[in-house]
DNA sequence: GGTAGACCTGGACGC
DNA sequence: GCGTCCAGGTCTACC
């Protein structure tokens, strides 16, 4: 089997680092809990390969990049670069200090990256698909948009769909076979952009791109409003808005003990995480997360199609609520 | 500028 | 097993 190595920030924890944001859970990614790797197929001008991520060791050391095809010089870059984005590779240890001295209460875990997808395009399709949905909807959107317009690598894993494909794709076999719902014209008419480069994706893309210009550009794109716009800044490494939804609400009234209207407790949640300024998402993110974590376990022991399907409303109710978990749902957070 | 209602799917619940 | 209710963020029409 082919295989390369890539060079890991000195603090880097393949577990930790993958298993920081739902997307994790959501296909075509898939997190070995007993090998503790990372499986998934990438695509690489147009082209599948199937790549296996694991971490022998202490944290710091080399990732093992397995493939299931060999890659020529230029794949080989694109895929690294995508590796490099997914597992956020550039956010090396000052980076990661920078935020522990705004709240340093992440120091001892370490807790600073956030896993997001290999490509900006399956960032924005894995938002716009966790929009006015319940987490096994996202779950399922996925994972079909992945078995019915993905394509397969030679090991048989799946990739993302590419933009191209995606914009060649009826509305109709969106809406039957992928399960999107109304999302199918949103999700087609991103996908034109991305495959076209519109002149907004590459306002998006620009690193050089203010934070306000960059937050009107998300709200002109399809599907794409106040929540989902703040939490594509955060994938893009932008932390200073803040997502804000029923999750918010819900973590401001369990955890943080607000009371009102849920307008009144996003308004507080909002203000609590003011004082982090440029570092507020993470600050936000990693107090939801530890509670997940409270309930679920560590989230590196999360298999995708068990506990990955669980976090609804309701079952994080109960679980916080102290009453056993209900039988997961057959197929398999943010 | 603020608000009401439609959009669609699937889980929860009652019978 | 079936029917009904409800959660979830965006978008449009309307005031």
């Amino acid at each position: 089997m082919p295989s390369f190595s890539l060079q890991t920030p000195s603090d880097y924890l393949l577990s930790r680092d993958v298993c920081s944001y739902g997307y994790f859970l959501l296909a075509p990614n898939f997190w070995n809990v007993s090998e503790q790797s990372l499986a998934r197929g990438l695509l690489l001008g147009g082209k599948p390969v199937g790549v296996l991520i694991e971490q022998s060791g202490r944290r710091g050391s080399p990732l093992r990049i397995r493939l299931d095809r060999a890659l020529a010089g230029r794949d080989r870059a694109l895929a690294e670069a995508q590796l490099r984005r997914m597992l956020r590779l550039e956010e090396d240890h000052s980076h990661v200090r920078d935020f522990h001295k705004v709240d340093p209460r992440w120091k001892r875990s370490g807790r600073a990256r956030l896993f997001r997808s290999p490509t900006l395009f399956e960032d924005v399709l894995k938002t716009v698909t966790s929009c006015n949905v319940t987490w096994p909807g996202t779950v399922t959107m996925n994972r079909r948009l992945c078995e019915v317009v993905g394509k397969k690598t030679p090991s048989g894993l799946l990739t993302f769909p590419d933009p191209a494909a995606l914009a060649r794709t009826r509305p109709q076999t969106l809406r039957a076979r992928c399960r999107v719902g109304y999302r199918d014209l949103r999700i087609i008419e991103l996908a034109r952009m991305f495959a076209g480069r519109a002149a907004e994706v590459r306002t998006i893309e620009d690193p050089a791109t203010p934070d306000e210009l960059l937050h009107e550009t998300l709200l002109s794109l399809p599907g794409v409003g106040p929540y989902a716009a703040a939490n594509i800044m955060q994938l893009l490494g932008r932390y200073a808005r803040l997502p804000l939804d029923t999750e918010s609400v819900r973590h401001g009234k369990t955890v943080l003990g607000y009371t009102g209207s849920s307008a009144q407790v996003m308004r507080r949640v909002r203000d609590h995480f003011a004082p982090f300024a440029d570092q507020a998402f993470r600050s936000y993110w990693f107090e939801m997360w530890e509670h997940y974590e409270k309930l679920q376990g560590p989230a590196h022991t999360w298999e995708r199609d068990t506990t990955g399907t669980m976090f609804t409303a309701s079952t994080l109710k109960k679980l916080a609520a102290g009453q056993s978990a209900p039988t997961p749902p057959r197929q398999a957070r943010k």
